[in-house]
DNA sequence: AACGTATTCATTGCATGCAATGCATGTCAA
DNA sequence: TTGACATGCATTGCATGCAATGAATACGTT
């Protein structure tokens, strides 16, 4: 069995512990699986065709990283409490007001590509698209390939790992926000507006819409019923 | 060998893995290892009396957290770049912000109880007295309590895991300020702006002074001429 | 002497073995 | 039936073995 190798995607580094760490990341994020299910290094290592060792390597990452909780026997797929992702909303609102001023005062300082701005608006774009066609995951990944887009404007790598850390922790969330009509038409106007200060070089502008924009996230994020008690969840560990 | 035990602290979390990670962490704060050394398994599995299975689990942690950075065979301890220095403390100071505000909105709320409150007052003390000792470990020490403790004030776990991320990544930055006259002047009083703030429930006010703080930490440590070169640091990895 | 090439060897990365742990299940008594 | 208790078993946690890798060194060639 050990001669079989998964199929990892375009991901640079090597190393079994890597794959396996980004093949559980992948698989959470498209909910493969449900939060609160039980996870075993033989299970895993089994699936993915690597002996134990490296599925430890990942998981103690993964339980670093809050990704994962303990449970009884070994580990399971982090829930998201209302309480939690309340918390990750409000961090996550000042972390990407801060990344659009960072971004808007590169602009202005000339250290950002005319078509880096372009880029963002193309974004902006194919977000609205995909809303539009009501299809949830790719929606999803445009959203957050715009947001992505942002965090790499702004310059900072701190700053960006930290968001990408904390939209991890959140994931599909847009993928339940879409069901709201509301938040699917303001979505669009909210993104330009953050795009629009970042192209004006105006970190105050660009600050203020970007948390304005995550605050309504949040909001629409409260307001969707599935997200509470979590569709196919298994049976949660006490703490 | 493998029967030895390594001396692991008053850290509530089970495993010898973890226990390495705990052990390394500490090392790298303390300076025992110089930023650009180099590690390898066997040699830390030697040095704390295990195997280098948990070593491999606790240095792929401190990987993922930037606190060691590839290097020709194995890892070496990351060292701190001006431009990185600079970019941390923008994320720390926003950071740093929202704490503080969080805080003085719970306060406001009263969600805080009296003696949390009192508290920061006498980590402020605690600060100012280390500091006028001129033991620049003591007072890094109790800097930290002092920020750690607003930090809890704030309730939000995420806001709080990723502030100890970023102070482990800069850590010995207070130590360094201290020999800055301006900087060892000024810090209490800016410290009681923040405390204030929060004691008066006023987040922006608290936010203000957290972020002003944060930045003239950022200036000092950009100004202490030590912190550039490194002392003691082995031969850098060219990345 | 300088350069290119072969060789060595330290070191990693992964798999596997083995003991420790504690949950779950079954058994027995009340 | 219900409770306590013992036992088994799934599962973890760690140590170690072995092959692959590639940096450093030694060697040979011009």
């Amino acid at each position: 069995m050990y001669t079989r190798r998964m199929a990892v995607s375009s991901d640079s580094q090597p190393g079994s512990a890597h794959a396996v760490y980004v093949a559980l990341r992948h698989r959470f994020a498209e909910g493969r699986y449900a939060p609160g299910q039980r996870l075993t290094e033989a299970t895993v290592a089994a699936d993915l065709g690597v002996s134990r060792t490296p599925v430890r390597e990942a998981i103690g990452r993964l339980l670093a990283e809050g990704l994962v909780v303990p449970a009884a026997r070994g580990v399971a797929v982090a829930a998201l409490t209302a309480a939690e992702a309340e918390h990750l909303f409000v961090l996550r609102a000042t972390l990407e007001a801060l990344a659009a001023e960072l971004a808007a005062t590169r602009q202005a300082r000339g250290q950002l590509a005319p078509a880096d701005i372009d880029a963002l608006d193309q974004a902006v774009d194919a977000v609205e698209a995909a809303v539009q066609t009501h299809d949830a995951h790719a929606s999803a990944q445009a959203n957050l390939a715009l947001h992505r887009a942002i965090g790499a404007a702004a310059g900072n790598p701190f700053l960006e790992d930290t968001l990408h850390r904390v939209w991890d922790r959140i994931a599909v969330t847009t993928v339940a926000n879409l069901d709201d009509p509301h938040w699917a038409g303001a979505i669009t106007e909210q993104h330009r507006a953050i795009v629009a200060g970042i192209r004006a070089g105006d970190p105050a502008a660009a600050g203020r819409a970007a948390k304005a924009h995550i605050e309504a996230a949040g909001r629409a994020y409260k307001r969707a019923p599935e997200n509470e008690p979590r569709a196919g969840a298994a049976k949660q560990p006490t703490r």
